[in-house]
RNA sequence: GCCCAGGUAGCUCAGUCGGUAGAGCAGCGGACUGAAAAUCCGCGUGUCGGUGGUUCGAUUCCGCCCCUGGGCA
C-alpha cells in the first residue's frame, strides 16, 4: 500500500517475478475499462509479465464499491491460496484495505431510486434540512455527520429508508464475517513529501504526453457517461472533463488535476499514518527494494 | 544616465492617516462502513527588499542603496 505515484506497481511486478505471488489490485479506479492512461494502469506488456486481478472488471457507467471489492477480493484470495500461491494485494484505495482486513458491517446496498429521491429532496430543501431530518431518525449518526456532508447524510437516510433501522445501530453491530488473513503490510512512500509531489507532477506530464486527452475525448463522447458518475469524478478525469465542457481553460485543467492528485496523496497518507505495524520503504533510496525482498522472503518462509 | 510604477505569506495581491498585517489560490493536519481517485472538517504558514534617520514606537514618514517592470534618452 502507498499513496499515488509512490512506485507500488513497479515494486509489485518485481516481487511477483521473484516470489510465488499473484497480484490483486486494490484500486477503485483501475476497476474501470477504458480508463487506462489517467489511472496509471499497468500497460499490456506489464500485465503479461505480472497479471493483476480486479482491474478492468466494470464499465465506467457502473458504480463499484467497497463491499463489492470485499466480495471480489475474498473470492480471488481463495483461488490463489487454493493454487498454493500467495496473494499480493497492491493499491492505494485505503478504504478497500480497511474493509477487507477489518470487515464491513452488514448494511443494505446502495439503491439508485432512493438516492434519486433524496437528491430531489435536497435540491428542494437543502442538505442541512435533511441533516435535521436525520437528527430525528438517528441522532447518533447525525452527531457524527457534518451538516454539509451530503454524501454521508444521503447514505444514512438511504439506509434508514431501506431497512427502517438507524445506520449507527447497524454499524455498531457485527462487522460480518471477517477472514482473519495473516498478512504482512508494506507501505511504500518517499520520506520527503516534496519528492512525492515531484513524482506526481512528472507522472502527470507523462500521462498527457501519453495520450490522456484522447482517452478523455473518447469517454466524453459516450452518451452513457456524465460528470456525476464516480468514474468520471476521479482525479484527472474530472478536470479534463471540465475543460472539454468549457468550464476550465486549457492551461488550468492540468494544474488543477495535479493539485487534486497531491490532495489525494495527502488523504492516503492520513490513512497510512495509522498503519502502525507497517514498514515504510522509501523507494527513492538506493537498495530499498532489497529490504522489501528480504522482508517478503522472511514472511513467506514463516507462513507457507 | 534620467523619469515613473512597484518590491508585503510558496504564488497573485489588499492594507496599515505610525501601535509588528489579511484575502484568494497553493500548502499542512484530521475524519472516514456499499460513490472512497469520493465526501467533509480544521489551520495563516511572514526579517512587510536592505540600511540609516525622525519617533516612546517605523512595514507605514524621510534619506541613501539594491532589485523588477515600463518610459525617455
Amino acid at each position: 500500500m502507498g499513496p499515488t505515484a509512490s512506485g507500488k506497481t513497479g515494486l509489485a511486478v518485481e516481487l511477483a517475478e521473484k516470489f510465488p505471488l499473484d497480484i490483486i489490485s486494490v484500486d477503485s479506479a483501475l476497476v474501470y475499462r477504458g480508463m487506462n492512461i489517467g489511472t496509471a494502469k499497468p500497460d499490456a506488456e506489464t500485465l503479461q509479465r505480472a497479471p493483476h486481478r480486479l482491474i478492468n472488471i466494470c464499465n465506467p457507467e457502473e458504480a463499484y464499491s467497497a463491499a463489492r471489492f470485499c466480495e471480489d477480493a475474498v473470492r480471488e484470495i481463495d483461488i490463489i491460496l487454493r493454487a498454493g500461491r500467495v496473494p499480493l494485494l497492491v493499491g492505494g484505495t485505503m478504504l478497500y484495505f480497511h474493509a477487507l482486513l477489518d470487515g464491513l458491517s452488514e448494511l443494505p446496498p446502495a439503491d439508485p431510486m432512493v438516492r434519486a429521491e433524496l437528491e430531489q429532496a435536497a435540491d428542494k430543501h437543502g442538505w442541512p434540512a435533511l441533516h435535521q431530518q436525520l437528527q430525528g431518525l438517528d441522532p447518533v449518526a447525525a452527531g457524527r455527520i457534518n451538516p454539509n456532508d451530503a454524501q454521508r447524510i444521503q447514505r444514512a437516510l438511504e439506509v434508514f429508508r431501506i431497512s427502517g433501522e438507524p445506520i449507527s445501530r447497524l454499524q455498531s453491530g457485527p462487522v460480518g464475517e471477517t477472514r482473519a488473513f495473516e498478512s504482512l503490510k508494506i507501505v511504500v512512500c518517499p520520506d520527503e513529501r516534496q519528492v512525492l509531489h515531484q513524482r506526481i507532477e512528472q507522472r502527470f506530464r507523462q500521462m498527457i504526453e501519453g495520450g490522456f486527452e484522447a482517452e478523455l475525448r473518447e469517454l466524453h463522447g459516450r452518451p452513457e457517461l456524465n460528470s456525476n458518475l464516480p468514474a468520471m469524478r476521479t482525479v484527472g478525469y474530472r478536470q479534463c472533463w471540465e475543460w472539454l465542457d468549457g468550464r476550465l481553460s486549457e492551461e488550468e485543467w492540468p494544474e488543477k488535476a495535479i493539485v487534486a492528485t497531491r490532495r489525494l496523496a495527502k488523504r492516503q497518507l492520513t490513512w497510512l499514518r495509522r498503519e502502525k505495524q507497517a514498514l515504510w520503504y522509501d523507494l527513492s533510496k538506493e537498495g530499498s527494494s532489497d529490504k522489501v525482498f528480504g522482508t517478503v522472503r522472511e514472511f513467506l518462509s514463516l507462513h507457507r
